[in-house]
RNA sequence: GGGCGCUUAGCUCAGUUGGUUCAGAGCACCUGCCUUACAAGCAGGGGGUCACUAGUUCGAAUCUAGUAGCGCCCA
């Protein structure tokens, strides 16, 4: 081989080269124009994150759809950025000010900014940067970040407009309470999980009485925050303690006891303590019976003055003290093992505190039902499909949003309040004071007003994202959002369906009064072989950047594709990744086979060459045809398989040993500029899938009329073909197959050649276009037809034709009759089972008539079948 | 406890409207090959009662009901 393109590919220069000029090239910038936009925002990883599995799969699906769409000649634009992460964010500078010895609580709300600014210009972002590697056509020139002026501005208006509309209103509710970061968490923010724990029986004398009623917890501290004994009206055990009070253990709070349905008889002892401050459920009983609630906790979890005992303790070492306390005096009956489940903060793990607080709500019920319908009309249509249940289910149940938080790092509620308690909604201080002077008091001042302390929930600057990254709230008429909304696709996970998704199409419906994208691809979790979620707790999650150093950015994009497939969870496993990098090198490999060809004008075009082509030509564009099907159902992982079978089975295995000179031949010009041709074709399809390689070929093979790179270059269009040629290569595949195995069988080596006498039987006449090719295929030195079987020869047989071929060995004539036997068994149950078929009236009549004909053809090839085994065993 | 979904080859999964020799793909596995593009490869091969039971139908992996196991969401 004089050429000196390596026998291995080698990614790692390569991707870096090619990145570079895709980014000076700025292929993936975009303006609007005339063309039709393909827009796609990206779903912006937090700021403080670092690449993880689940981003390499997300950006993946998202760069093959949008390169795709860029080679389709339409204005693609994804929009890439980070959101702020309020919690997040916010919990690592604290832990970073911490290390350096600062306390947040020693800084002013201005100082600990400055040092949030400072940490995000350092450390934010990472993630894009790593995005790059990867391959993803961002238009980096649009990054947006969620809190950049526009976009915060943004969030602000929103807000305002949302509360004059009525949908915003400030109130007490129960909240989920993270005691270690100190603030509200939406429902979404709690992950549950099962534990075994403590069931404790506390018996609660009644006043005055030597009676008790016995009660079941797991949260023995909570007695001291109980205000009633709820009780089933119809449980007979119970009924004489109706009217009377319980004294709480302890504390000795006389509390009335209540009646409600509401009571599990089974569960416990029937007896349930009410203590409406600390938990969802007694809180609605504490609403529909009047009933007072005490608070006993503080916000960090220790026990307020209100609990009356164990002031400024931690919840849980009161819950071993106090325990030990009943016990001590009497109260405690026995302790039980239950399993139950409790909800622990997604961000600090802290177990959450159920908590009575005024908060910021956002009214849901308005704005879920259009967004409902306009998924359940498939004017947003989900893929896969299953997700509109779960969204439905989700959209009816919806619930006010808590939207606000409290801590520093994000949009300040632009809410005002006056000294007494009154407050106005406005964007800024000045406007606040204006309208606080005509709402309540023409004197007041500026230092009258004081800006509520919290932010706003992450989630209420994302929902606005692929609005606001285009200034389509602050400039509704401006030609960006004009022309970029809505997106097309959105390619998430499930787990933020309702989060996030179903926030930004009421967004959408309510700021623009139209859907924000039309699609959205719900990918799955990666999860590893064992089925286990990735986390840095498990160590089970391979380093992305080492996985793309060792199997290159293309080999890991096929990797991550290829246990993919939409809306299910894929078990992550690094032999894929490997799969992909095996897969650049057969690639490689047929790109450097047709490198090391010598090209001849003047050799003519040899017929098995002529016929190479039609068949792969056809084959080429029926492949298409799939591969553009599979796209628009968003079967991703099925369209790139269709690619890869193309390249590594039809091109590789069988185009290009059917072209392939003889060793140090040369090849014909005319076969040659198709081989490079298709060669091209296939690269363009394979681009939006391996950017790098398919890039690195083309450059390499590209023509005058080539665009200049890959990644702008047209994608094939699936032209006519001859469904003909399909056929007959599929009978001499067979062929093939069949002589090939014969071959290995009686172990004749490659070198040594072999004659074929070919019978056809049933009055066909021969098809002699894939002769020469099987002759090539096969090491055939003769092959011809024959109307009798030559003496001595071993015989295939394919559908009803009969392949002859002498060789020294001797036939064994058992051997072959037990074979054919058995085939002849085989091909008789079938036929009867046609017959069958055919002779009950109701099939024919009932069965539409192309299956009919099916079946009638199956006869009839069976019968041919079984004619050609008979006697070929007469003549054994 | 309520709702949704899943169960097809050793593994991960396709299988669209019930109908091709319908039981498939990739990987893994087995056999033989360092054949001059590629051992990160080539040529072959084995492997499944479509979870189970009953039903509908001329015909069921596919539709219906029940059972078992698993998963997710909600409470």
């Amino acid at each position: 081989m004089e050429n000196s393109i390596p026998k291995q590919y080698s990614p790692a220069g390569t991707e870096e080269k090619w990145y570079a000029k895709w980014i000076e090239a700025g292929y993936f910038k975009s303006e609007p124009d005339k063309r039709q936009p393909y827009s796609m925002v990206i779903p912006p990883p937090n700021v403080t994150g670092v690449l993880h599995m689940g981003h390499m799969l997300n950006n993946t699906i998202q760069d093959v759809l949008v390169r795709r769409a860029r080679m389709q000649g339409l204005n693609t634009l994804w929009l890439p950025g980070t959101d702020h992460a309020s919690i997040a964010t916010e919990a690592k500078v604290v832990n970073k000010l911490q290390s350096e010895g600062i306390d947040k609580k020693t800084l002013s709300r201005e100082d600990f900014l400055r040092h949030a600014w400072e940490w995000k210009e350092k450390h934010g972002g990472i993630i894009l940067e790593q995005l790059k590697k990867l391959g993803a056509s961002c238009d980096w020139d649009r990054t947006r970040f969620t809190m950049d002026d526009v976009l915060s501005d943004s969030v602000i208006r929103v807000f305002i407009d949302l509360y004059e509309k009525g949908l915003i209103y400030r109130g007490v509710r129960m909240v989920n309470w993270d005691p270690k970061a100190l603030t509200a968490l939406s429902d979404e923010e709690v992950v549950h999980k099962e534990l075994q724990s403590k069931f404790y029986y506390i018996r609660y004398f009644l006043e005055d009485s030597d009676e008790y009623i016995t009660i079941a917890t797991t949260r023995p501290e909570t007695i001291l925050g109980d205000t009633a004994i709820c009780i089933h009206p119809e449980d007979e055990r119970y009924k004489h303690f109706i009217g009377k009070k319980a004294l709480v253990p302890l504390i000795n709070r006389p509390v009335p006891f209540i009646l409600d349905e509401y009571v599990d008889r089974e569960f416990g002892t029937g007896a349930l303590k009410v203590t409406p401050a600390h938990d969802i459920n007694d809180y609605n009983l504490g609403l529909k019976h009047n009933l007072p609630s005490i608070d006993i906790f503080n916000d960090n979890g220790t026990l307020s003055k209100a609990a009356e005992l164990y002031i400024g303790e931690d919840r849980f070492v009161v819950r071993e003290k106090i325990s030990k306390e009943l016990e001590e005096k009497g109260h405690l009956i026995k302790v039980e093992e239950i399993t139950n489940s409790i909800g622990y903060s997604e961000r600090t793990d802290e177990v959450i505190e159920p908590k009575l607080s005024l908060q910021w709500f956002l009214r849901m019920e308005e704005m879920a039902k259009p967004a409902l319908d306009v998924v359940m009309n498939d004017t947003i249509q989900f893929h896969p499909p299953k997700f509109k249940n779960i969204y439905k289910h989700w959209m009816e149940n919806v619930r006010d949003w808590c939207i606000s938080r409290q801590l520093w790092w994000g949009h300040r509620i632009p809410a005002y309040y006056l000294p007494n308690g009154q407050f106005v909604v406005a964007e800024n201080r000045e406007a606040a004071l204006i309208l606080a002077r005509e709402k309540y008091d023409k004197n007041l001042k500026d230092e009258d007003l004081k800006q509520d302390e919290d932010v706003l929930d992450t989630w209420f600057s994302s929902w606005l994202w692929p609005i606001s990254v285009f200034d389509g709230i602050n400039k509704p008429d401006n030609p960006e959002i004009r022309y970029y909304y809505p997106t097309n696709d959105l390619v998430t996970a499930p787990e933020i369906l309702f989060f996030w998704v179903a926030r930004m199409i009421m967004a959408g419906l309510e700021f623009r009064n139209e859907v924000p994208f039309k699609n959205v691809y719900l990918h799955g979790i990666v999860r590893d072989k064992q089925g286990r979620k990735m986390s840095k707790s498990l160590g089970n999650s391979p380093d992305p950047l080492a996985l793309m150093d060792t199997y290159g950015a293309d080999g890991v994009r096929v990797g991550m594709l290829l246990c993919s497939p939409a809306g299910n969870d894929l078990l992550f496993d690094e032999s894929l990744c490997q799969q992909g990098r095996n897969f650049s090198n057969k690639i490689w490999n047929a790109f450097r086979l047709t490198q090391s060809w010598e090209v001849s004008e003047n050799i003519t075009q040899p017929g098995e060459a002529a016929v190479a082509i039609k068949w792969f030509e056809a084959n080429l564009n029926k492949a298409i045809e799939t591969l553009d099907d599979h796209f628009t159902k968003f079967r991703i992982a099925d369209s790139l398989m269709t690619v890869y079978k193309l390249i590594w089975d039809d091109f590789c295995s069988w185009y290009l040993e059917m072209v392939k000179p003889a060793y140090q031949a040369p090849i014909d010009a005319a076969t040659y500029s198709k081989t490079i041709d298709f060669l091209n074709k296939l690269m363009r399809l394979l681009h939006p899938f391996m950017p790098f390689i398919s890039e690195e070929i083309y450059q390499h093979i590209k023509t005058g009329s080539d665009s200049e790179s890959i990644a702008i270059a047209e994608m094939p269009l699936p032209e006519a073909y001859d469904e003909q040629i399909g056929k007959k290569f599929e009978f001499a595949r067979k062929a093939v197959n069949a002589i090939r195995n014969l071959r290995q069988e009686k172990n004749i080596p490659q070198k040594e050649k072999i004659e074929v006498f070919i019978k056809k039987n049933n009055n066909e006449a021969p098809d002699t276009t894939f002769d020469g090719i099987v002759t090539r295929l096969c090491g055939i030195s003769h092959l011809g037809y024959v109307e009798s079987k030559p003496a001595g020869a071993h015989t295939i047989i394919i559908e009803a034709t009969e392949f002859h071929i002498p060789l020294e060995q001797h036939v064994d004539i058992e051997a072959e009759r037990k074979s054919l036997e058995a085939e002849l068994k085989y091909q008789e149950g079938f036929l009867k089972a046609t017959d069958k078929k055919l002779s009950n009236e109701r099939f024919v009549n009932s069965a539409p008539e192309n299956v009919i004909v099916r079946e009638r053809k199956k006869q009839a090839d069976a019968k041919a079948r079984i004619k050609v085994i008979r006697e070929q065993l007469e003549n054994l």
